[in-house]
DNA sequence: ACCTGAACACCGTTCAAGT
DNA sequence: ACCTGAACACCGTTCAAGT
């Protein structure tokens, strides 16, 4: 039971102490750095997460659960012109407010938590409800699915990222929605 | 002279054995690698390019220059709306087939080479040109820039990059097109 | 003058040795 | 069982030593 517990407490740690040097501005998250921060060995940061990535994605799970949350309730509002505008900003908050979100939900390749993998298929079945629902009023443009939804929503992140005017996160969100909006 | 042409011969060297690792794929440029594959010392590599940024922007150059081309042929164009929509398109091209492009054009820091920074000057005054007729026509919204234009651009870039669908970059050109013209 | 490659400080990852 | 940290293979960059 000690060891369940001092497990947890490593396991902790050593999101804690990556997440400072997230917080900081630093996405390297090197290994060996965090483990000293955290007070353990190299070795035991390898046991409980795998690889750099898989640290990465255990920093990224809380923001992409609340991402699954947040496109669950757009999936079930009365409106779906509303819930996909309001998937939409909420996803840009969210990748703007968490870059290791970004990181993770821009990846082309699979995952390797299986945490992650379950968040992006729960993610995939409600922004796919959102769309339907969309569709099916014909308020947006019929050909995009839920990975474009995606792939264009990190698009807009980096291109907020690629500079530092403070009202570019605004305007390009609502390019994107007029875009997507547009008849074909 | 001999030293001349010797440097010239070490440069061109270093940039084909940098462009092979970028075809096949691997945009890491390590510069002891490359080095090693054109067959010269660490400190020779350094002392034509100095630093693995210096090296990313040489590769880059070409693909912005032609991209300062297009858009001033862009600024040209007798239909503002035309000479709007074929620089985007040009640029997403250009984007695609040399990913060194999207690295240096995707970068918040300043340029490392003095040439690097008289491209970007060059294609900012073009893309302003083509934006001031543009909007002078009141074919696109009014509230965006240059800076913006190649900053949405590389996001379409970043969006087509993050998955695998062939048909997906005139898909995604078409909303940020559709989504540029939209009345604000 | 220019080149070379050993060297330094780093980083991801592994694993023999300890407790 | 679990932890530690030395060790390996790497990479960016520098610089003393050669030509």
């Amino acid at each position: 039971m000690t060891l369940r517990a001092d497990s947890a407490r490593v396991r902790a740690q050593m999101l804690a102490a990556a997440r400072e040097r997230v917080r900081a501005g630093d996405l390297d998250l090197p290994m060996n750095a965090i483990a000293k921060d955290a007070g353990v060995g190299v070795g035991t940061a390898y046991r409980h997460f795998a690889s750099r990535q898989a640290l990465l994605e255990a920093l990224a799970a809380q923001s992409l659960g609340a991402l699954v949350t947040d496109a669950e309730a757009a999936a079930a509002d009365p409106e779906p012109a509303t819930g996909f505008a309001t998937l939409l900003r909420d996803a840009l908050r969210l990748l703007r407010d968490d870059p290791t979100l970004a990181l993770v939900l821009a990846s082309a390749q699979p995952a390797c938590l299986d945490a992650t993998t379950d968040l992006h298929a729960r993610l995939g079945a409600a922004v796919t409800t959102v769309l339907a629902r969309a569709r099916a009023e014909g308020v947006i443009r019929p050909d995009v699915d839920a990975d474009d939804v995606r792939r264009l929503i990190c698009g807009v992140q980096h291109a907020v990222d690629a500079g530092t005017d403070a009202g570019a996160a605004d305007r390009y969100l609502d390019i994107l929605l007029a875009g997507l909006r547009a008849a074909r």
